[in-house]
DNA sequence: CCGTTCTTTCAATAAATTTTGAAAATTCAG
DNA sequence: CTGAATTTTCAAAATTTATTGAAAGAACGG
């Protein structure tokens, strides 16, 4: 396969995979696009690569430099703006992460604090119900999120010793 | 606040997070009701207190009971099939992690092989590039592909137990 | 400053996804 | 079997989400 077309097919995948992870389409392709090239891209390079409008790639790179995932850089003697993307993985990984919890499970958690003030009989089947539902789920929860905290500060090299060891 | 308002809530936040999470608004509503619900429901159920239509819910109780999160139960006297959820919910958590991981993580690890074959002078700064970065992610997809896997597999009071000991 | 280049915004449009509801298919009791 | 009850299907409609492109705004060199 040549590299041009394994290029395209890993941005379109990567962009399809995007989109079960809550991030959009778009989005994801400029991120694998600038994941695979060895120099930092101007926007007329990614709208002529996607085959997207300006507006387009003006808004998906302000949310990927929004997730930290990419960042602009300065190319001495050029006057536009030029972006990279964070090339290590296991960083990216991190980012996304951290994002999420943040955008997903920390509010879903608050949230479950006030449900399972519920009022009524707790001998009330219903009511036994849908708080032991709560109780459950904000316990997975806030295991979870522990978990998830330790990953995104934790350094690569500890994080991946310490499952490899732990999962034998 | 009441049962009845707390309900509501529930449903409508877990059919929002579940967008996020490659499971669809209605689909995540439906589950949410079937959780906090201490009886089996019937499609009449479901559409009165969605206020959705019953093709809507036929659908989406399909595609619920292929992800294993719902099974029919036969309610003795009735004619109507009825649906509940399961209720322990790191079950119910694995059987997402394992059903995603089939849908998105497998493909995406198979087609990184393919690419990773990618033709040309591996010196070229370009080939580099896109090879060092597919590897990455090979190398990355395979370890969160083991990890899951223990976690599909585990029963739960060891995952919980072994997780709680070490991340202390 | 001024004109030019580049970036950002956002209303209009297009595309993708979800929902409906009525018709077809199935199931089941008698 | 028969016909009523129930479930399933799926084309059309509604809704949601993404994209465009032109206009406004910023930044910059001279």
């Amino acid at each position: 396969m040549k590299l041009a077309e394994a290029k395209l097919q890993f941005i379109a995948s990567w962009g399809a995979f995007g989109t079960h992870w809550g991030i959009n389409r778009t989005m994801a392709q400029i991120h694998a696009l600038l994941l695979v090239s060895a120099d930092p891209l101007n926007q007329d390079d990614i709208m002529e690569e996607l085959n997207i409008s300006r507006g387009n790639v003006n808004m998906n790179i302000r949310e990927l430099i929004d997730w930290a995932l990419v960042e602009r850089v300065i190319v001495p003697g050029e006057r536009k703006e030029f972006f990279t993307a964070e090339k290590d993985i296991w960083k990216v990984a991190r980012l996304i992460v951290k994002e999420r919890k943040k955008r997903e499970l920390d509010p879903m958690l608050k949230l479950l604090d006030q449900l399972k003030e519920v009022e009524g009989d707790k001998k009330d089947k219903h009511v036994k119900q849908f708080t032991d539902t709560v109780a459950g789920i904000k316990r997975f929860g806030e295991q979870a999120d522990k978990m998830l905290d330790v990953m995104v500060k934790a350094d690569e090299n500890w994080f991946v010793g310490s499952l490899m060891k732990f999962f034998k």
